[in-house]
DNA sequence: CTGAAAGCGCTAACAC
DNA sequence: GTGTTAGCGCTTTCAG
């Protein structure tokens, strides 16, 4: 049996103080790298001493109510397992971790209730600061509420619609365009859109910008089908969709809202006998991990994943070390990767 | 500007103590479910109200300094970014939030001092327990003198050499079998096996399984050549070594240390222009995330990931619960995925 | 430069 | 059924 039964009593800063010979005030000073230069020198090793043979481990929840902050931030996901998160939260460890803070992680699979009870799981564990990559443009009061709480929030990716926090994302409208403009380029005259829901910033942009780009271009006919969700199973009803309604005059390239609805409709068009890219041209949206790995490689629009974990988690950090938050928005910077997913327009 | 410098005073169990004109002792009953019953319906109600009219939060960090305990678990993997962790997650999340626990995620990138840090990081912050997916073979000492520290841990997924923790993981024996009979059935007669470090537990036994397994099946030309890492790059790598190696006796499927080296393996054939799975048939292991939607779809050895983390966490909770924790060791069952990497030998 | 004392927010004896 | 008291481990005035 491992530690059978009792636990062995962690030392405490008494302890240390004890068995040095002097008072526990003076531990903690000797200790604190900010507090060490009041300290007399030889004091101070002594000090180090006992603790390294005490091993003695300071306790950061007695520290943190005392000093009021817990050196922790909730980290408020859809889901892990969808790949554009992990290279986020890279980012935000990245920036964490020398700070000196780390993160606490929920994942909520987008339902309201369970996104409230983690907000509120980690409000009760006191967390610092929120990076929240959960917004939805439709009300999340619950968020929205820990402006009152006056805890700072960085949303990623997408943002809310009620709440005015600072958020870091990446240019949609630029992506969008760069993805038509290359299909033009290839020749295409009838795309696509696969949008995703309304309700998320993201996709809403996306199919906003898809509009927007399209309209201005001569000669070119738009068509526009909603997806249900950001999954391949999603992607693929709605390609699907298209491929049925479209006739003759089916679109010979499509956009996707993102990269797994663009797998889902790669998969609609093997399934319908279509070849991808020789009969349809597709592009996705993310340039998800793996996303050179399928077949076709896919052509899509790589957005600095990492790049807006580290901002956010930044954003954050300053947030809480200044005691206030300004509500800016950054937005970076998205190229598009041209793979094998898209071809020369064949009709 | 958001919250103007000054952050509103948090509400404290006095404070619904005065609102409620009751002791806090009485909140603290009143709100707690476990102690409720000691206290007057009617009074428990007003004390419910009060709360609840003062927005109150309670503070689990105050809680957890009297009680001694965190509610929260470390979790230590390589890297979030590997796509075999996230599922892993999910299965630890899974258990750990209807049971009241929040995990504290730590990322290594398998560096031995970064381990430390965070695993010393953790324990500052008195974490209740560690899941631990970093296991290595050889010596891990600090994650070994946790055992002192009377913190249990469960290792999951790989297990590490020197210390006597409970570990979930899968079969790897069974996994590598049903791999190494399933290309002999389909005819292969030259077979070899990309290994991954021998430090790692899975990786290891792998190679031992598939030596094992070779050795007693009649006719089989077995060969074993050693990928540096578990990535696309060290599996293109190895494979290129293997091809330039073989020359005329070249093997005709190789079942790669896992799907990673498995993608590296496929790229290096493309390179040499060689097709999968004409050429040559290539099994991965753990069935990661898309691997069905790689080119070729990947036949691969599919580990319960999901599964992994869920016993694991259960583990760990009921060593935390129980105070005291038994070495055991669960070993998940694994199934082959054939998919279009593997065909009949065709020399 | 160091010690004494107070207190962060909470819960658990112990009274009554 | 409820109030009083003490104290979890730490940092920070305030004295000296």
């Amino acid at each position: 049996m491992l530690n059978g039964g009792s636990v062995p009593k962690r030392v405490t800063i008494d302890d240390v103080a004890r068995h040095a010979g002097v008072h526990k005030a003076t531990v903690s000073r000797a200790l604190n790298a900010h507090t060490q230069v009041q300290v007399n020198a030889e004091t101070a090793e002594r000090v180090r001493a006992a603790a390294r043979e005490l091993g003695y481990v300071p306790n950061f929840v007695a520290r943190g109510l005392r000093l009021n902050h817990s050196m922790t931030v909730g980290v408020i996901i859809p889901d892990v397992a969808n790949p554009i998160f992990p290279p986020i939260m890279r980012g935000i460890e990245e920036c964490l971790q020398p700070r000196g803070y780390t993160a606490l992680l929920a994942n909520t699979d987008g339902q309201s209730a369970v996104e409230d009870a983690a907000f509120h799981s980690l409000l009760q564990r006191r967390v610092d600061g929120f990076i929240v990559a959960t917004g939805r443009l439709d009300d999340q009061p619950v968020i929205a509420g820990a402006f009152g709480d006056g805890v700072p929030v960085v949303m990623v990716n997408r943002w809310a619609g009620s709440a005015p926090y600072p958020v870091v994302t990446a240019d949609n409208e630029r992506g969008i365009r760069a993805a038509v403009e290359h299909l033009h380029e290839l020749g295409h005259r009838r795309i696509a859109h696969l949008a995703g829901p309304a309700n998320f910033s993201t996709t809403h942009q996306r199919a906003e910008a898809f509009s927007a780009v399209t309209a201005s271009m001569a000669g070119v006919a738009a068509s526009v089908v909603q997806a249900g969700a950001l999954s391949a199973e999603a992607g693929a009803t709605a390609m699907d969709e298209l491929l049925a309604r479209q006739g003759s005059s089916r679109p010979t390239a499509v956009i996707a809202a993102n990269d797994l609805v663009a797998l889902g409709a790669i998969r609609s068009l093997r399934a319908h006998g279509l070849r991808c890219p020789e009969d349809v041209s597709i592009v996705g949206y993310n340039d998800m991990p793996f996303a050179a790995d399928f077949w076709p490689a896919l052509t899509t629009v790589r957005i600095p994943l990492r790049e807006i974990g580290l901002q956010g988690a930044r954003m954050l950090l300053d947030a809480i070390e200044a005691g206030h938050q300004e509500p800016a928005t950054v937005t970076l910077p998205v190229t598009l990767v041209v793979r094998g997913s898209t071809a020369i327009a064949s009709s």
